[in-house]
DNA sequence: ACGATGATGAAC
DNA sequence: TTCATCATCGTA
């Protein structure tokens, strides 16, 4: 079983979302091959209010992005060198986006990024098998059991937010291939 | 444990 | 126009 996640897949609040795209698989074409991977490792960028999100001082040229309908990729730098990968959700002006941070045997968000070359020329594109990079069900069920929950790596500036358990491990993805 | 490395946004 | 600040990684 092989379905193309479409944009009302997307359109939801981040959480759901999240929950949601732990055992999916990313998929990215380079001249004609396709790399998948199953998405093990999230966090989620929640509203104006989340001070760890780079919505959190309104919107500016970088981050409009984070803004627009779900189903849009929004791609920054960090550190000078590092494309992030985030998926934008939930409806129009409301921001509200998931990072990638790790795939089943990528792990971290610059090395994802790196690997399957991603960079900010997907910045504000559509999540679609035109654009190169899409998201795949490949009908792997996760089991509640089997994600975790911790708080988001990296922004221990964020106050009362850097506590919050906004990121998703899925454990054992291994065993989830295995069956596929 | 730390340096590499550059876009970003806010202050001046 | 300058400057501090980073949602990290690889080498040590």
């Amino acid at each position: 079983m092989r379905k193309v996640l479409q944009q009302d897949f997307f359109c939801k609040d981040a959480f759901f979302v999240a929950e949601r795209l732990l055992g999916k698989f990313l998929v990215r074409k380079i001249n004609g091959k396709e790399l998948a991977y199953m998405i093990s490792e999230i966090e989620v960028y929640h509203g104006f209010e989340d001070k760890a999100s780079h919505a959190s001082k309104g919107k500016t040229k970088r981050n409009e992005p984070m803004f627009r309908k779900g189903g849009v990729f929004y791609i920054y730098l960090i550190y000078g060198m590092y494309y992030m990968l985030n998926i934008v959700t939930d409806r129009n002006e409301f921001p509200s986006a998931i990072l990638i941070r790790g795939l089943c045997t990528i792990s971290g968000p610059g090395r994802i990024t790196k690997y399957l070359k991603i960079d900010k020329s997907f910045n504000g594109k559509s999540i679609s098998k035109d654009t190169g990079l899409w998201i795949e069900d490949r009908g792997i069920k996760i089991k509640k059991d089997d994600i975790e929950k911790t708080k988001r790596v990296g922004i221990d500036y964020a106050e009362d937010w850097a506590e919050k358990p906004y990121r998703f491990l899925l454990k054992n993805c291994d065993d989830y291939l295995k069956k596929s």
